[in-house]
DNA sequence: GGCAGATAGTCTTTAATCTT
DNA sequence: AAGATTAAAGACTATCTGCC
């Protein structure tokens, strides 16, 4: 169901109508300071934050959320703590607030996608570095991914794959790569002509190869060539168009 | 500067499958 | 069989971009 808005602020008032003090406000509760604070993040005009942020994932919360707790109950400085990073919306939201940061994930994604936006590189070199990777020779992985990519666009994913797996295993990997790889992570499949793929569901969602395929007849498409180098750098204009001077090189 | 179309992040709905 | 859960599909919508 889907509430409207009445609903909801009717749900909001019962709320803070039984809430005996108001916001910012301490009181001591049976020998307990408590410090009420109140705020709305799932609505539409409260999700706006940095672009940095914007990665694909599944299930991400606002960035607003962390921000209200950080800037409430934490100082400039202090440590924030995400034990669950996921693609680290918590402690970027606590980066770009001047706070120290430490986190973790079972998921190896994690720090691929989270810890090179804390290192931006210069667009310049970015594209400087794309243009120094191979374009590959239109070679194909090593599972059947026709259904999703044009030939030429997968052996450009390829080669920037085994680059990029070489660049780790020599231990050359630095800032300009792991930014590369954190794009191209987040462009490899999706629902609009930004991504590497042909159309297929919202990044956030999988499909198998099966009923991509299925996907393609009825919508009577097959995959047509991306440049990835081109795409790279749209989306890392996009990401940091809204990063002042020192976010980037904080 | 304002409009229209494109983009892409996220949300909702429906279908399929599993569990009790 | 009912209810719960997960997968699939696409819809919705804020923002961006290009054009006049």
């Amino acid at each position: 169901m889907n509430p409207d808005d009445d609903s909801e602020s009717a749900f909001k008032n019962l709320v803070l109508r039984s809430c005996p003090f108001h916001d910012g406000e301490t009181i001591d509760i049976a020998g307990i300071r408590i410090t009420r604070y109140s705020g709305e993040f799932w609505t539409s005009a409260q999700r706006k934050a940095s672009s940095v942020h914007e990665i694909s994932y599944r299930a991400c919360f606002k960035p607003q959320l962390p921000h209200f707790f950080i800037k409430n109950l934490t100082g400039v400085g202090s440590r924030i703590y995400d034990p669950f990073s996921g693609r680290g919306t918590t402690v970027i939201e606590a980066g770009l607030l001047g706070r120290q940061i430490a986190s973790n994930d079972a998921n190896p994604l994690s720090r691929i996608l989270t810890r090179p936006r804390f290192f931006i590189p210069a667009e310049k070199q970015v594209a400087a570095r794309m243009a120094e990777i191979p374009a590959g020779t239109g070679e194909r992985a090593e599972i059947d991914l026709s259904m999703f990519y044009d030939q030429k666009t997968e052996g450009e994913i390829v080669s920037l794959r085994q680059y990029l797996i070489n660049q780790e295993e020599t231990g050359r990997i630095d800032s300009v790569d792991s930014w590369i790889r954190m794009v191209a992570t987040s462009r490899l499949t999706g629902h609009s002509a930004g991504f590497f793929s042909v159309y297929t569901l919202p990044p956030n969602q999988a499909v198998s190869p099966e009923r991509q395929v299925q996907i393609n007849k009825r919508r009577k498409q097959v995959p047509e060539y991306r440049n990835i180098r081109d795409l790279i750098l749209r989306k890392t204009r996009s990401l940091v168009r809204d990063l002042t001077p020192e976010e980037r090189t904080r």
